[in-house]
DNA sequence: TGTACATCAGTGAACGCGCGTTCACTGATGTAC
DNA sequence: TGTACATCAGTGAACGCGCGTTCACTGATGTAC
């Protein structure tokens, strides 16, 4: 199985208390994801990898979409600090979109996870909400300083968003492999920016 | 509850064969897909609203999974007569462009389905990869005459792709309601074309 | 410092459910002679 | 034209499964006096 320290999991001396479930669950509900199990991802399994009861979720979760909306904020949050960490030396189309699809395809599945079907009602989490709006904060108004909700404002995000999508979906090849969003990234930035 | 004619549900006259089981299984999937329930999509489920046993569907489809490539490669066909109906009085990233947009607005269940992660397989089902191929070959190039595969032939597939994935999810307001997505299209078939 | 008690984070059993799929079957349809 | 028969599209019952959630509970922790 697995080791017991480190991630949460159970152990014989693991104390009454687990001292950080909500993140623990996190953490295994992220795991389920990045193994493809889309589906898959849910309180039992997410419970079972922790080494808890499932009845102990809902000491810290209202319900598995709770939880799952919970693991789309972290994401959004990640989102946001790979493209504040993105370097100033090219266009901030290039580098905050190459920072976008990287963390696209490397957490393939969170990704889905943030902008799929599952969690339509952002509304719902106020917090969920807030994350994703300040991650895209960070793209919107890329390309040019428009105004937020202008056409050029929203364009580059609507690039790199599509770009991260046909990757993440197998349509596009990754950068790393193959320079082409890179090349269309740094094109577009040249003839957008006017 | 519904009519029993004009959608391959039970009748009281129905005859003891369908007539066209598939298509009518086809048909109660993507009703189900456009009321929201994305994940209620199923053998049992769709083969009820149609008024058959669920196990009348494994006469027509070897799995559940058959079932929905099915549905998705209908839906690549549609995608791509849509397109293929568009106007040639406008540059093709836009004509074409709306056109994509539309239909991922009009049947989003469906839309998802097709770039979802239900389907990651495609090499499973030569005939849904050869529609979507034939799709995604009219929007590929769509920008400029490159060769297939270029980058300035990639953007603009991305751009289109990237705005209906951000309108489906509700992060960007639909065309029709809001003429942001078809101003972008514009200005960026007017910059990206030279 | 010791004790009573409220709080809180866990537990296992159970609920009802719907799912995908397989089984042995039935009865209508189409075809060969 | 009639009949025997293979084929084919349905059927209901059953399989095992895992899910989300609720319940009554237990036992550790922290706090007030």
């Amino acid at each position: 199985m697995m080791d017991a320290h480190g991630s949460g999991v159970l152990s014989p001396t693991r104390p009454y208390r687990h001292g950080d479930l909500p993140n623990a669950m996190r953490c295994a509900a992220r795991a389920i994801l990045d193994e493809g199990g889309q589906e898959s991802v849910g309180l039992r399994e997410t419970a079972r990898r922790v080494g808890v009861s499932a009845t102990a979720a809902y000491r810290h979760f209202a319900s598995k979409e709770d939880l799952l909306a919970s693991v789309a904020t972290e994401g959004f949050d990640e989102l946001r600090g790979a493209m504040e960490e993105a370097g100033a030396d090219r266009p901030p189309l290039v580098s905050r979109g190459l920072a976008y699809i990287d963390f696209a395809v490397r957490k393939k599945g969170l990704f889905r996870l943030m902008f799929g079907a599952v969690l339509i009602e952002r509304a719902k989490y106020p917090a969920l909400d807030e994350a994703a709006q300040a991650a895209f904060a960070l793209l919107k108004g890329v390309t040019g300083g428009a105004a937020p909700g202008s056409p050029s404002a929203v364009c580059g995000w609507a690039l790199v968003h599509g770009l991260a999508s046909l990757i993440v979906d197998g349509l596009a090849p990754a950068p790393g492999a193959d320079p082409l969003a890179e090349e269309i990234l740094v094109r577009a930035a040249g003839k957008l920016a006017n």
